[in-house]
RNA sequence: GCGGGCGUGAUGGAAUGGUAGACAUAUCAGACUUAAAAUCUGAAGGGGAUUUCCCCGUGUGGGUUCGAGUCCCACCGCCCGCACCA
């Protein structure tokens, strides 16, 4: 006998595959290629469990695909530049790059405890000069391209990180790292064309038909793709060289419900009007403070005033109408004006009631108007309505045939277009921070902003930074942004801003293909190896890096640098769900909560209590944080149970896209069960040679049932469901009785079928029961059809639809057999009481079911 | 407000329209043991009769169907995304 010992197989079998070079992904004319990627990770210092759990997840595609005669492609490396190195030289006195080097080897060497069938060769970092000297010939060939430009606008400034942010990168007026509340800066920045893209990454996402359809809905969204009338409203008195108001609005079957003009705080009227009117200057001024807080939004006080000014509506010369600013009304949407409706829009009646401002009626129920005061009549776009002074002849229409009648309308009398606006804006790369790749343009006193050339990169980022002052360290070194202008020679400045470490990962997936070529990627490699076949991240990405990435794969084909094919760069996207971990807390004399590690909590009968016998309050499936004293550390799990267990684990509870929590007890059961299998391989090692014995076919068939079930549960990401048959199968092996050439067969399947899941453990079985070579290279099972197939079949009989009884048949056996045998069944008999059925339905292979 | 998703034992969760609760956790009982742990065997949706019988049961109420956890409608609850977006 011998015992499971984790801590000596495992960097047994880890050193195996390196020395045989097991997972090195070559190109290969013979089989088809396979790429499993899962998102780099950002090298905070340490592993945790979320990652041991994406990492596991990839893994089984990896190892299934290798095992199924895939060349499979499954690379490692690092997302490395980021504010928080540059945290870490503010606070302890280190440099970035050391801190991040530093991190990247101890997470590598915690990636090794895990036995991922990575290709290690293949690995960089994003900090490497290797690669992000790359990524600026990369920019040089976007700006040629025109897909690039740079723009004086107006920046969300976040006043912690002294840095810009993209607007997807504001949550809540905050910004999406520091939390800092967001503020207005106007600088001059460079700007990716991504709204050049907005229709085509829009229609694009039909075609991923193996992305979750909630991520592709969150990006269709963010790309706001909306249909509407642009038209413009006379000005009584042209004023401020403007004698129009353009308004954009996708509701403009509404038109005759025109309340008012309404203009944005940010609309250029507003802002010569300012300059010449104090009242409304500070009634402006107001209203840009309560901006998007949250605050503002909790309240939902609206602000407006009164210009003064009067436009004419376009159906009739006579109406006129006042014309408003109101705090609500975005610039960066639309035309920064809109008309109001309160009769059909709750904010736009909210601001009318306040406002003592008429409400106007345009349709109402067919069964009659809705008079409810305060609140807007506002059906479904869909709904069949009485239009009641529609100028087009409507009457009865839902409200989407309005808008398109009101649009041909307006159209053909020459009074507005229809248009199509987006939500998407161009992506603003610049950041004012050390820790990123320079961007590669000078700037010269006599030519301008000036590309660097080609031949002069990398820029490289200098070593010697200090961190002492504020703001950017690149702009106070003594001597790297001096150079002489590429174009006309003369001394110049380098530009000192770097790029958003969104651009890092937006193409790594392509540089995995060839990490050694000499242009950003090497394209016969990429033809190869591209798309990725299956992605595997956090749904957190869901917009951001995804977006970003199909516009960069699309800007690189553009550029010549991918393949067309690779346009869409991810043909399959997995989202997995976050480990979680209970929370034990007390609260101390003052009712604070106080939070317990789960060490010193000893559970009993699903409650817990402290070592004083103190019962806590136990949250079960929490997010981990550290603050909460809830974070479990995965080298501490692979410490006392080995990497097999955690990785068992973490595939075992919960199906892979919803949250798994962590808990103490599921992960022992986990190890127990590998001691139970490595018992059971023990146990038949141990066998007679020439054991016969009862239950060899009964063992075979369950044998082959496992391996069809685990493999389908594998190709649909059901690997909790292929770990409910591994155990069950578990359980069947153990208490058989089958002969030891069967047993061993069993076994052998056994550990091929746990093989992606639990590498370490199943090479160890392969070994002990005499498998040729590794069994990372063994070829996948398949099972047998016959064997499946059962002789006879036990079919439940329903009364009524309700099961009452069963009865063993032939497996071919005929219809009018099986009704013979069914009606031959004493439940059958007793319900029917003598008279004839109803109905008899039979369901070959399936049911019986009498109808009384 | 708009869009999407989910609701099954004490718990995590299984279930191509066809035997609801696989598998696991926690629980209970038994075996082994001086004892405990470990291991093994078994019980277990709820209720009632009380061995082999009956009723109820997948958030609630309807519907389609021979048959619904699964499909349709309405409602309730929870979760996620977006948002003074015209």
């Amino acid at each position: 006998m011998s015992r499971y010992d984790p801590s000596t197989i495992e960097p047994k079998w880890q050193k195996a595959w390196n020395e045989a070079g097991t997972f090195l992904a070559k190109m290969s004319p013979d089989k088809p290629k396979y790429y499993v990627l899962e998102m780099f990770p950002y090298p905070s210092g340490n592993l945790h469990i979320g990652h041991v759990r994406n990492y596991t997840l990839g893994d089984v595609v990896a190892r299934y695909k290798k095992a199924t005669g895939h060349a499979v492609l499954h690379p490692m490396g690092w997302d490395a530049f980021g504010l928080p190195a540059e945290n870490a030289a503010i606070k302890r006195g280190i440099h970035p790059d050391t801190w991040t080097r530093q991190n990247i080897a101890n997470m590598k060497a915690q990636f090794a405890t895990l036995g991922l069938s990575l290709d290690w060769t293949r690995e960089f970092a994003s900090c490497d000069v290797a690669y992000y000297g790359r990524q600026q010939s990369l920019f040089l060939d976007f700006l040629e391209k025109g897909l690039i430009y740079r723009k004086n606008a107006v920046v969300n400034w976040d006043p912690v990180d002294m840095t810009v942010l993209a607007n997807e990168q504001v949550i809540d007026g905050k910004g999406w790292r520091s939390g800092a509340e967001v503020e207005r800066r106007e600088l001059t920045q460079w700007f990716f064309k991504i709204s050049d893209f907005s229709e085509e990454l829009l229609s694009a996402l039909d075609g991923l038909d193996d992305w979750p359809a909630k991520v592709k809905l969150m990006q269709a969204n963010w790309i706001g793709k909306s249909r509407g009338l642009q038209m413009s409203w006379k000005l009584t008195a042209p004023t401020h060289g403007f004698d129009a108001i353009d308004v954009y609005t996708t509701r403009p079957d509404t038109l005759m419900g025109a309340s008012f003009l309404g203009l944005s705080p940010d609309h250029p009227l507003t802002k010569a009007l300012e300059a010449e009117n104090p009242d409304l200057a500070a009634a402006v001024a107001e209203m840009r403070k309560g901006g998007t807080s949250e605050e503002a939004l909790e309240t939902g006080e609206k602000l407006g005033f009164d210009t003064g000014l009067r436009v004419t509506h376009p159906l009739n010369p006579d109406w006129e109408i006042p014309v408003w600013i109101a705090n609500f009304i975005l610039m960066d949407y639309g035309t920064g004006a809109i008309f109001a409706c309160p009769a059909h829009d709750q904010r736009d009646l909210d601001f009318c009631l306040k406002y003592d401002l008429p409400v106007i009626d345009t349709f109402e129920a067919l069964d009659g108007p809705e008079s409810v005061d305060g609140d807007a009549f506002v059906p479904p776009k869909s709904e069949k309505v009485r239009w009641l002074n529609h100028f087009a002849g409507l009457t009865e229409a839902t409200g989407e045939e309005a808008i398109e009648a009101t649009i041909d309308f307006m159209e053909s009398q020459g009074l507005g277009q229809a248009t199509t606006q987006f939500r998407l804006r161009d992506w603003g790369l610049s950041r004012q921070r050390y820790w990123g790749a320079p961007i590669p343009v000078i700037h010269c006193d006599t030519c301008g902003v000036v590309p660097e050339k080609k031949e002069n990169l990398p820029v490289e980022l200098p070593m010697d930074v200090t961190f002492d002052i504020p703001g950017n360290p690149l702009d106070h070194h003594p001597s790297w942004r001096n150079v002489d202008c590429p174009a006309c020679g003369t001394p110049a400045l380098r530009e000192t801003d770097t790029m958003d470490t969104f651009v890092d990962s937006s193409w790594y997936y392509a540089r995995y293909t060839s990490p050694n070529a000499e242009g950003p990627v090497d394209r016969e490699e990429a033809e190869y190896w591209m798309n990725v076949d299956q992605y595997i991240g956090g749904i957190e990405h869901a917009i951001l890096h995804l977006l970003y990435s199909r516009f960069f794969a699309r800007a690189m084909h553009l550029t010549g640098h991918l393949p067309r094919d690779a346009q869409e760069p991810f043909n399959a996207l997995f989202t997995q769900g976050m480990v979680t971990h209970a929370i034990y807390q007390t609260r101390d004399d003052a009712g604070r909560l106080v939070y317990h590690y789960p060490s010193d909590v000893e559970l009993r009968d699903g409650k817990g209590y402290l070592a004083d016998g103190t019962e806590v309050e136990i949250i079960p499936s929490a997010k981990m944080s550290k603050s909460k004293n809830n974070v479990v550390d995965p080298l501490a799990i692979v410490d006392q149970f080995g990497a097999d267990t955690a990785r068992w684990f973490v595939l075992s509870d919960s199906p892979p896209e919803r949250d798994v929590e962590w808990t103490a007890a599921g992960a022992e059961a986990a190890f127990k069960h590998l001691n139970r299998v490595w018992m059971l391989c023990d146990r038949i090692g141990e066998m007679d040679r020439n054991a016969q014995g009862d239950g060899d076919e009964f063992l075979l068939r369950e044998m082959h049932k496992t391996i069809r079930d685990v493999t389908s549960g594998i190709e649909s990401f059901g690997y909790n469901a292929a770990i409910a048959k591994l155990y069950a199968f578990t359980n069947v092996l153990q208490k058989s009785k089958a002969s030891y050439a069967t047993q061993r067969e069993a076994v052998m399947i056994l550990a091929q079928l746990m093989a992606p899941m639990t590498p370490h453990l199943a090479e160890d079985i392969w070994a002990h029961q005499g498998g040729k070579g590794l069994i990372a290279e063994a070829p996948w099972p398949k099972a047998d059809a016959a064997m499946l197939v059962e002789n006879t079949v036990t079919l439940p009989i329903q009364i009524n639809g309700k099961r009452k009884s069963e009865i063993v048949v032939a497996k071919d056996a005929s219809k009018e057999e099986v009704e013979k045998i069914a009606l031959a069944d004493e439940s059958v008999i007793k319900a029917l009481a003598g008279a004839a059925p109803k109905k008899l339905i039979v369901v070959p292979g399936r049911i019986v079911n009498v109808v009384i």
